[in-house]
DNA sequence: GTTATGTTAGTGAACGTTAACTAACCAGAA
DNA sequence: TTCTGGTTAGTTAACGTTCACTAACATAAC
């Protein structure tokens, strides 16, 4: 991971308002030296290429993902409570940063460029290995329903993704951090062992 | 809907297999030509505009889709029974034609075209009302869980998406109906009424 | 001879990127 | 202090490619 300068730190932004906005199709050198406020060449004085200004954007997912993974790891609450926290983190940080949510969609979109499509599959595939390994946690416990965590995983991951996506598809409309809350009352509902206790 | 022409039909099935082999992005009016066999410019003898073969590729998914909800609206059989038909037949249909599961991923891939973006928001839209008036039904009858109609469908619904999205980065390594028919097992124990029967 | 279905050759626009150049600033040497 | 060389960050103009799309022309069927 590199340092970056105050301009590059200006040009992602740019970048993140413009997809955002209009759409990564949006997204081009011209498009984001025109908020930035000067010519397209000077971009380049700045990053190599295009695909080295989306890879940064990708890094700023992956550590504030990486730093979510670590956080709830590290948490010593129960299992239902880290799945929680993780389904209510997300939606905090899509909330607050709506290119994030862009960036989570982006599987398809990245799939001409082989390097940055495989480094948003990591950062997913972190999610996954931490949630697999909590529910299994948890089913140990009694906490969690005896499904398949594959399933469970499933489930609740692709609440999450559909209520961001009918979030962002709706204009934003709503409220996402209450909207997820109140989703979470029901994923958990339906996710927690209902013989134990 | 308009009758098609069956050099028609070859440029759509060409469209179709461009689009499953490579991707939305590499649809060009050229690499429909090529697979075809002929010029580029011949495709404009049998289509106005390469927005309106994206269109008859929607139409195509929006017929099939129609016929569905007619079948499953029709069916004289529980609600339980008729959320396994929609979620199987979802898997089917994907499983027999791969590129339907891209079309319906591209809510984001149409937004600068507002109006084939709206076609396939009428599709899901459509989805919605059919699985929400069903839950309720099911609900009515006391066979399904009593949570908010919203919150199960976007748990059904966004497992279904999940699913078919990791087969899809999977490189279709797995089969989509063994896949469904598994996770609707588990799908149907969470949302089924745990006090009923 | 008209209609349908191809061809080749071309358009203008947009794309990412590079080239050539300039103005501003900042060192150290005279 | 002033000259000199080098860096930094910007400019305009152009490159080569690709895109959707069009015009002019050919050929064969009816």
């Amino acid at each position: 991971m590199k340092k970056i300068t105050g301009r590059q730190q200006e040009i992602v932004e740019a970048a993140l308002a413009i997809i955002s906005d209009r759409g990564l199709e949006a997204l081009t050198i011209k498009s984001i030296a025109a908020r930035v406020g000067f010519s397209d060449a000077a971009v380049y004085r700045h990053f190599r290429s295009k695909a080295q200004i989306l890879s940064t954007i990708i890094d700023l997912f992956a550590r504030d993902s990486a730093r979510l993974l670590r956080e709830i790891h590290g948490c010593s609450c129960a299992e239902l409570e880290k799945m929680r926290l993780f389904f209510l983190d997300r939606c905090r940080v899509f909330s607050a940063d709506r290119v994030l949510a862009t960036v989570m969609f982006a599987e398809n979109l990245f799939q001409n460029d082989p390097l940055l499509a495989a480094k948003v599959r990591q950062v997913l595939q972190g999610h996954r290995r931490l949630l697999l390994e909590t529910l299994r946690g948890g089913q140990r416990k009694k906490t969690i329903r005896a499904l398949p965590a594959e399933h469970l995983f499933t489930m609740v991951m692709g609440s999450l993704r559909l209520l961001v996506l009918q979030w962002r598809i709706g204009g934003y409309g709503f409220d996402l951090m209450r909207g997820g809350e109140k989703l979470w009352l029901s994923v958990e509902t339906v996710i927690k062992n209902p013989n134990g206790e």
